[in-house]
DNA sequence: TTGACATCGTTGCATGTGCAATGATTAAAC
DNA sequence: GTTTAATCATTGCACATGCAACGATGTCAA
């Protein structure tokens, strides 16, 4: 008789970690989608390859730092992007342990074609939410600043 | 000459998918390590059972709808909580396609621990943002609402 | 009834993943 | 200078994942 023990009251689709978690999958899908499709690429792949476009002459530690990913998960990433003729993988002169990657020229022009597409989609996403753009980019700044 | 393909600026920092992405995987993280540490329960398998407590008496199909999770991730997650004896799955008696989920007793004894945490999580988070909070769920309210 | 089609849940398969362990290299300690 | 510790990138392993295919059941039309 005591098999019910109460529950509190729980509402999942108010929970901030649930709400982020379908917000990144649903924004990430559509996009990926068409990465995927049209190119081959995978999300680790494409932030590789935006990292590099911003700053070549960059280790695997530099790009795990810098977009959020696991270092095995770029690694990983790096290999596949290399054996597709995007990326080359050569060791650092300074330091032996440094792997320095840096775009082919075969890279440059995926990426002359990849990156128009995204900043569309991230202006679709800004027209679409008009005046909630900025509430969304407010409160992300405020949760991802510090810790 | 012309390996130079001029690419257009872009920061990935400001790309609003990349940043939910992150968001979800910064709140998510540490809940979730305490599940599995503490409990053995992912994060898919935490999502079935929220809903299990919400709701009794539910399909793989209305799960799958509701948590936003494939119907493959849902099955397996259901088969893993039955394994742990946190689930039962029964024929449902009008249409015999469908499998009827229930939270066992010790099932729901798992959830009056674990809704709490999650609660404890929620506002903890509501508290450290402040005023940003409000903005965030505006944000996300907009970007869920429609599609 | 029969047949064609739709729905539900599971599973096979190839691939991706986190985590710990490893080898290679460099830095620090003494 | 030698030993010890730290850092970088990769890899092995067990497991999770998405996707398509499948069997079982239900629905509908004629």
């Amino acid at each position: 008789m005591t098999e019910n023990v109460p529950l509190p009251d729980f509402d999942l689709s108010r929970f901030m970690p649930y709400r982020l978690a379908v917000a990144a999958q649903r924004t990430s899908e559509e996009l990926a989608r068409q990465y995927r499709d049209r190119f081959g690429i995978s999300i680790p792949e494409w932030r590789v390859l935006v990292h590099l476009a911003t700053a070549e002459d960059v280790s695997v530690r530099d790009i795990e730092a810098r977009v959020a990913m696991e270092k095995s998960k770029v690694s990983r990433a790096a290999t596949r992007l290399e054996a597709q003729g995007y990326v080359t993988k050569t060791q650092h002169q300074g330091d032996r342990r440094l792997v320095r990657l840096k775009l082919t020229p075969r890279g440059r022009e995926l990426m002359a074609e990849l990156l128009p597409l995204a900043q569309a989609y991230q202006d679709e996403i800004e027209a679409r939410l008009g005046a909630a753009f900025a509430h969304l980019e407010s409160g992300l700044t405020a949760l991802l600043q510090d810790k």
